[in-house]
DNA sequence: ACCATTTGACCAGG
DNA sequence: CCTGGTCAAATGGT
């Protein structure tokens, strides 16, 4: 059973997402004041507590833009609103760990699902603020290191059909890449850039396509906040800072150049930045 | 006790 | 038949 949303649920939805995504963004924006990565006592950390904020914002976020407020558009609205993967919810609800009513070892009997939509991110760090249960790993033919496959935490209580696959990379240890596979997460996670990777990549096929103004355009349209978050991750990670980043989504990539990102970004003035943090600007 | 992870089983699709 | 994606029992951590 819904519950019912008050006013105009369009409107509120805005109102409400607005809302959420100013605390985000200002928790993000905290997390990057902040430069004390671990607390000295046990207790946790602000960037810590930072981290939780920002997971709760990025929950709530995606709560209200899937598959709940859809249903309640759905019965207040005779609009037709993109559903798909909203079907499924189980209605009773399940304990993480309940088992399932089977007669007989029921393990690998379901339907292999097409992918709808994916998208790539590579990144030193696997984390990506967003709630995550591990189902399985694999080793991969050929392939020096596993691949585990995660699922949306949300899987049973809100039918989150989200789904990624991480995998340490050959060409480079240190990093990870990550499929994302889920139509909500793509765009979660690209809201959040934590896309690094090394310039002669073979994902950098598109870099000499892009013209000028679709990189400008599609920069603009990124939070400056989440980029200085970027900004900042990568020069203190990588002294030998890349002087691009790619970002993949819907099987294909796009790179930007880094001066190009680095000119798109606006800093507030009350962000006192080092230069000598950040290599590549030099 | 509860919850997340590990790991072998299982099976769909190529 | 082989590979890789998913399931669920076993295991481990708190």
């Amino acid at each position: 059973m819904a519950t019912p949303w008050p006013e105009n649920p369009s409107t509120s939805r805005e109102r409400v997402i607005k809302e959420l995504i100013q605390g985000q963004e200002i928790a993000t924006h905290l997390q990057f004041l902040l430069k004390k990565p671990y607390g000295d006592d046990g207790f946790l950390s602000a960037n810590e507590l930072v981290v939780k904020i920002l997971r709760s914002f990025t929950e709530a976020l995606s709560l209200l833009t899937s598959c709940d407020f859809v249903e309640i558009l759905q019965n207040q609205t005779t609009s037709q609103v993109d559903s798909v993967g909203c079907d499924d919810r189980r209605s009773e609800d399940s304990g993480e760990s309940r088992k399932r009513p089977t007669t007989k070892d029921s393990r690998g009997s379901y339907k292999r699902k097409k992918i709808s939509q994916s998208c790539t991110i590579v990144s030193p760090t696997t984390e990506d603020g967003l709630a995550w249960r591990k189902y399985g790993q694999k080793e991969i033919l050929n392939a020096k290191y596993p691949r585990s496959y995660f699922r949306c935490t949300h899987k049973y209580d809100q039918g989150c059909k989200a789904t990624k696959q991480v995998q340490r990379m050959e060409e480079d240890p240190q990093m990870f890449r990550t499929i994302y596979i889920g139509d909500h997460t793509c765009r979660d996670i690209l809201k959040v850039p934590q896309i690094i990777t090394e310039p002669d990549s073979h994902m950098l096929q598109h870099k000499e396509e892009a013209p000028l103004s679709d990189l400008t355009d599609n920069l603009s349209s990124l939070d400056p906040i989440m980029w200085k978050d970027l900004v900042s991750f990568e020069s203190s990670d990588e002294p030998a800072a890349a002087d691009s980043i790619t970002m993949c989504a819907e099987g294909s990539c796009q790179s930007y150049d880094m001066d190009l990102v680095v000119k798109a970004i606006d800093f507030d003035s009350d962000l006192q930045f080092d230069e000598s943090d950040f290599n590549y600007l030099s």
